[in-house]
DNA sequence: TTGTATGCGTTATCAT
DNA sequence: ATGATAACGCATACAA
């Protein structure tokens, strides 16, 4: 009983042949006798269809994998909706939310090698080793969005978001910012990495003010760390007497939280504190004060991965490619307030 | 060429037998001889592994495909982040976006027909008669997150979004708004009609203002959508002597475009005019001002539809349940301003 | 209309 | 270590 009933059983237990127990279900030639009795023995004894077993048998669709870490992240969304609009029609698409857990991500890798999937498209917020190496492994076409910093063999989409946080910089001494702290994502994470450094050159290059007080890093890139890190940012800055008039944050959704504590702070946006975002993601737009961010281009990324897949689908033995894009700065009130 | 290569063709490609190759890829046991020349001779003929079928012999995990209108809305995001939860590490959840084609809804059920998912679980703006009928005749199990007027026989999550345009309008009366306009979405929908049955209801019960000019309707669920339905609202009560001082939105999205909306003609929210939403999305708490809306708990739907797919998995012949989940009211900024 | 037999592409069992 | 073959669960061409 613990077993999944196969239609093998329910024409057994019907007493008549597979051939009309499965006519019968699809409801192709069957008298209304055969109906009767094989769909009341299918109810009887529990059938449910194999998905699996029909897909294989009448030639079922491609199925690719996309990964991330939270699919609760806008930007995620962007990609997801591009890679439908890119295969949509002829490949079913199943999103995967890691869930932070690096190690899940290299389970996942490993699972499509044992038939999860036809395909990964996978944007991953860190490269361990082991992640690394599963991608290696893996027979199955992967394409990463991000970072990959050796040769792994597979095709990549990338974008500098290193050079992303130069160009918020630059806007924000443009406007006459000189004391700029940052709220960066986990440093152990590509993105915050790369954010990181951006900084720090951008920094030097304009010969800002260089306190580890001014930086600072959020425990995730969630709204919610966003809002706890600033606190910890305008708190410390305040109290040592060195105030900040402009944040960099690592991405859209820790701005926001940003903005939401330094107002509970009674600080004005942009007046005392100018904040911005990264990713450009469809709240930037939307949010009070309009938010400044550059855009990562993340529905073109989500694009181009997913046609890279399906090239490689069509020709397996198409050396790997790496495409990348470029960031963009969008300005908005957040820095400049109400221009228009 | 133009036929997908099989193992079989790279075992005669490589000289050998077709349970050798099947050894050399998965590297259970070969000889280094025998990997290289199946791993050659696999790329030079462009070999890729079909999942469907190594899901069949290994015994795969179930596939259950989430279909909703619109992935972009932050409302679906939470239940699938629900349903993953629920049924994530044994199932392998596709969410399907179906762009607001109804058709397209219907099409996607009887896919499942055909060995496409062993299960469904779907929240459609609309029922039409033709996804009726594809659900009443689809043998895999069926979930129903929303309206079902008729009995179709399959398991269903309700929440009355009736009661829910009610909620608002008690608490908007009860802060001394009168003349309260509404923004609903399309009345062809679901949710469209039960929010305008509610807001007539709570019309009639509060001897309210009832106009046709108080009432208009968004041509979608977005955030653009109620820009410009907002837009034409303020226009016309604001020509016609009928200044509002409150306006009711279908979602949260839309609330949000109806106040960047009323921003922009220099209304104040919510001194001149108090803005509410429904769905109570993660935006909401977020937004500046923080948005008054209804939980329509979506994570508890998302979770509860889950658990009834699992359920039915493990026990088919189960009668199909009905449950219902509460709307309540959440309070905040956009209608009582900076009240803490 | 119904039953018998074969094959979808792959992996596992059993010999060799 | 390798090869021949059965089996996964189902749908269909063919024969009856």
């Amino acid at each position: 009983m613990g077993t999944k009933p196969t239609l093998h059983e329910v024409a057994a237990t019907a007493g008549v042949s597979l051939a009309s127990a499965s006519r019968a279900l699809t409801g192709r030639s069957a008298s209304p006798e055969m109906v009767r009795k094989v769909r009341t023995a299918a109810k009887r004894i529990g059938y449910l269809p194999d998905a699996t077993a029909r897909s294989l048998r009448l030639g079922g669709h491609r199925q690719v994998v996309f990964a991330v870490d939270d699919i609760g992240n806008p930007n995620y969304v962007q990609m997801l909706r591009a890679i439908e609009a890119e295969l949509g029609e002829t490949t079913r698409i199943s999103v995967s939310s890691t869930g932070r857990r690096p190690d899940q991500t290299v389970e996942l890798v490993r699972m499509l090698s044992m038939g999860a999937g036809d395909g990964l498209i996978i944007s991953p917020l860190r490269v361990t080793p082991a992640l690394r190496q599963a991608i290696a492994d893996t027979v199955v076409p992967v394409v990463v969005i991000g970072t990959l910093h050796s040769d792994l063999g597979v095709d990549n989409v990338f974008v500098d978001s290193s050079v992303a946080v130069g160009m918020v910089v630059d806007h924000l001494v443009e406007i006459g910012r000189t004391r700029i702290g940052v709220i960066n994502g986990p440093g152990n994470t590509n993105p915050g990495a790369a954010r990181r450094a951006g900084f720090a050159a951008a920094v030097e290059r304009h010969a800002l003010v260089r306190t580890e007080a001014l930086q600072i890093t959020a425990a995730d890139f969630t709204v919610g760390a966003g809002v706890d890190a600033a606190e910890h940012l305008l708190a410390a800055t305040l109290d040592s007497g060195i105030p900040i008039d402009a944040i960099v944050c690592a991405n859209d959704l820790i701005a926001i939280g940003a903005i939401s504590a330094a107002r509970r702070r009674g600080l004005r946006v942009p007046d005392d504190l100018a904040v911005t975002g990264i990713d450009d993601t469809e709240l930037a737009a939307l949010y009070s004060p309009p938010l400044t961010s550059v855009s990562l281009q993340s529905e073109r990324r989500g694009g181009i991965a997913a046609r890279m897949l399906s090239e490689r689908f069509a020709d397996p033995s198409r050396p790997p490619r790496r495409e990348t894009v470029d960031a963009t700065l969008v300005i908005r009130a957040s820095t400049i307030g109400e221009a228009a």
